[in-house]
DNA sequence: GTGAAAGCGCTAACAT
DNA sequence: ATGTTAGCGCTTTCAC
């Protein structure tokens, strides 16, 4: 293994100085033709590369972004991770990826460990845990620090920084107004996510609609919890009371569910229950009969994200101003809301 | 904003060298304690976070893996990654993503952008077009350049690395016999992926479990292409006949549609049909009925890729020896075989 | 047009 | 026990 090609090996091959190598690399004005090209030349037989850190070291930044998941194998998750992915290599930037698992410690790691000058701002969304905690030091103390971050998804109120979020709350409206318009009576609100932001903004919409259409909220047609277990056992005593003929179901297990329990059931879908539910994996579509979805446009959601924090951190100025960007979802109705 | 805290911004205020602070903090014996006390304090006092280019560039390595995946929205993707993900950070590394969308081009220019010192070694499945163009030359520059690489799943026999594979040959072997057991006689293979390694061998051994039970291989029975809609008409066509009582679906489009045709046709699957099919997402279990599935192990591939990688990191050989792990995959009986 | 030198922040061998 | 120095690989200012 022949010694790594660097800019001291070339000038002393070339017999020229290091300076004049990398400005020859760089096709500085300063340097004559010749020279160049016998470098350059030179240096791709060499298969030179330059090196990054040294060049990170040197410039005061690394041209990666650090991105931090509560849970990847969430599709949505998935989804704006390829988005973010996709933007920030194409302007030029590493992601470099930790999974916090919904922990709150995890995220704070994470965060430790990259704002060393590893990374120069950071993607997140923010940990069940950190969000049931109403933790906000971390964030505070890198941004603190002149380290952007750009939150999506799961935010929080009381950071100020850029955000990237869905309308959640809208969403919700429109799918119940869907259902109400399929002629159903009794829509039933699944949640398992009532301890996320995100869940608790999908149930008011999910009330919201009904209010507006001068409908009381029933208790026995709404179950919010964060427990699966106690989730599944409720959904099956609802579905079997029959007093059910539509469902906005706010998250992937809630959706699901539903649809598992109802088939089992023998109930009839579209015919006696329509189901919406918020989900984003190819999942929905391979289920029969296929599941009409909020989809919330998971890579437009990254790539956004990406190109808010790019921004930020490409201007040079020193105010500061941040943005909230909502990122519009859509119904894509399949054949669980399709009445024949 | 204060200037970032540095060993030599320490120096200056404590009125003593950068290299005792170094020491100092890296809690050397050559330090008297107050020293110590004193220079530990302060750094605390002041958020110092020694800077990781720098330090990277001194150690030239930087404790980073670059990890290539084909494609994060499939599970099984997603869940080898979390493995890499976790074994990493157990040991210290931080993980840089790229996706290649199946992509050659793209595959290469990661490679080649962060073999620059961006990252010490590489985990990576091969992209589909790589394979299919069997081009191994961007894998070969960079071993020779002493930069290890792990492949999992998706590997090329002729570039020695280290690999991590699951049995493809012996799971679909077992996953026949498994059906012969149940019953199944007319037992048909479908496969979307006959253009990749693994979908080879998936093959191979559902017909050499045929043979070894003195049964033929009837083409009518097998399905092998590489594009889903030619898949999808001639599935429809298969299940139509009737003539089918077992199915292995050697991936997740070929397990999909299976389902969903035979319940849209309204054949009795357990009773009438049996399904196996490889697959790793939870979406096999959101299925009604579920489906029975080989699961390859995802999240034990990739920490045993970033293991070995990891192994040959901090091993100081220079005699490179290449190991193949094979991870056992795992029958999942769910109510697509199971008889009443 | 070319080169010398300083410095990014850190470590470590080598003084003192 | 503490300090000096050199150097990782690169960029950039300033001389020549």
């Amino acid at each position: 293994m022949k010694p790594k090609a660097t800019l001291k090996q070339i000038s002393k091959d070339l017999g020229i100085s290091v300076s004049t190598v990398s400005k020859a690399l760089s096709d500085s004005h300063e340097i004559s033709e010749p020279t160049k090209i016998r470098v350059q030349e030179y240096a791709k037989l060499q298969n030179y590369k330059p090196n990054t850190m040294a060049k990170n070291l040197k410039n005061q930044r690394t041209n990666t972004i650090g991105v931090i998941i509560p849970n990847i194998l969430n599709p949505f998750f998935a989804k704006v991770f390829s988005g973010i992915e996709k933007a920030a290599n194409a302007k030029g930037y590493n992601v470099i990826t930790y999974i916090s698992n919904e922990s709150h410690a995890k995220e704070k790691q994470a965060m430790d460990l990259l704002s060393n000058g590893t990374v120069d701002g950071f993607i997140l969304s923010v940990a069940q845990e950190t969000q049931s905690l109403h933790e906000t030091q971390h964030f505070k103390d890198i941004l603190r620090e002149g380290m952007p971050i750009v939150m999506f998804d799961r935010t929080m109120e009381d950071v100020s920084c850029d955000k990237v979020i869905v309308d959640d709350f809208e969403s919700s409206v429109e799918a119940v107004n869907h259902l109400m318009k399929l002629g159903c009576n009794k829509i039933a609100l699944l949640s398992c996510i009532d301890n996320l932001s995100v869940g608790k903004h999908r149930a008011l919409g999910y009330e919201r609609a009904l209010q507006d259409h001068k409908r009381s909220v029933e208790d026995y047609l709404v179950i919010k919890t964060d427990s699966e277990e106690d989730f599944d056992a409720r959904l099956k005593k609802l579905l079997s009371s029959g007093e059910v003929d539509g469902i906005l179901a706010v998250d992937e297990h809630a959706s699901t569910m539903a649809m598992k329990v109802a088939i089992q059931k023998g109930i009839k879908i579209p015919e006696e229950l329509c189901i919406i539910g918020f989900a984003d994996g190819v999942w929905s579509r391979r289920l029969t009969p296929s599941l009409s979805t909020i989809s919330q446009h998971g890579p437009e959601i990254g790539e956004e994200a990406a190109k808010l924090l790019i921004e930020k951190l490409e201007r040079k100025q020193e105010i500061p101003t941040f943005k909230t960007t909502v990122v519009k979802t859509e119904l894509r109705q399949r054949d669980s809301t399709r009445r024949v």
